[in-house]
DNA sequence: TGAAAATGAACCATATATAGATCATAATAT
DNA sequence: ATATTATGATCTATATATGGTTCATTTTCA
C-alpha cells in the first residue's frame, strides 16, 4: 500500500538536526580532516556525509552520531563514561514508571 | 552494485542512540501519553516509535528529535531559542573555517 | 477476577535512503 | 598563475527502513 505523504518536521527538530550537522562539519574541519577520510573512517559514503553535515534529517541517526563520536562532538555534553551512567539511570527510571499508559476515557476528541 | 556490508556502531553510539530513546520513552510515560498518541502527533508508525525508544540506530534522525520535541526532552539542553542562537553562532564559526581541507602529502599512510 | 486496552514482535510490500559513480566548481599550496 | 585536490551536486541501482497489519502477551482498571 502506498505511504501516505512526506514527512513534516517542526523547526525545532530541523535546527537540532542542522546544529548537529554544523557542529560535525566544524569538529571536523578544527581537526583538519578529510570529508572522504572522516566518511571512510565511519564506513559511510562521502555523499551520506555531506548530507549529515548539511542537516539533512532524513538520515540514520545511527550514522550521525557515529561520526559525532568519531569528530569528537559530545552527545548530551558526556564521555563515554558518563553516557553510560545516563543510560543506567535512565534504565532505572523507566523500570518505575507503568509498564502502560492508560487513556482516560472521559476524552472521547474523536476529532472529526 | 551491491552495498559492502551492514554497518558498525561504536558503543558510545550505540549508547548515545540507546540513551535518547530511554529518555523519549521516560519522558512519553511521564506524561501519561500512549505510544499510538504520541505516533500519531509526530506522523509516524507506532512501529518506528517503538524501534527509536528501544535505541534502534536504523532510524530517520528527523523522526527521532520529532519525537523528543513532541514528549518535551531537550535536545543539547536548550529550547528553542537557545537553539537558534547556537546555530547561528555554529554558522559564524563555520565561515571562519577553511572551505576545504588539504592532506598533509607527507603522511601517506596507505593502511594496508 | 475478568475484560478491555496497550504494548511489543514479527511479517510483508513498497517508498526511499544510501553507495557509488561522474561532473563542475572552488580552494589550496607550490 | 598553475596544478592538484577537495568539495558539492546530481544521477542510478539497490539495499533497507518504514507503514500497516496481525498476533501474543502484559497491564491496567472496573
Amino acid at each position: 500500500m502506498p505511504r501516505s505523504t512526506a514527512r513534516a518536521y517542526s523547526s525545532y527538530c530541523r535546527n537540532a538536526v542542522a546544529l548537529l550537522g554544523g557542529m560535525i562539519r566544524a569538529a571536523r574541519k578544527e581537526r583538519k580532516m578529510t570529508v572522504q577520510d572522516v566518511a571512510d573512517r565511519a564506513g559511510i559514503s562521502r555523499g551520506l556525509l555531506q548530507r549529515i553535515e548539511s542537516g539533512n534529517p532524513k538520515c540514520e541517526i545511527g550514522a550521525v552520531f557515529e561520526l559525532a563520536a568519531i569528530v569528537g562532538v559530545r552527545l548530551f555534553d558526556a564521555d563515554e563514561n558518563a553516557l553510560a551512567r545516563h543510560l543506567n539511570q535512565t534504565r532505572e527510571k523507566l523500570a518505575l514508571l507503568p509498564k502502560s499508559i492508560r487513556k482516560k476515557p472521559g476524552i472521547v476528541r474523536d476529532d472529526f
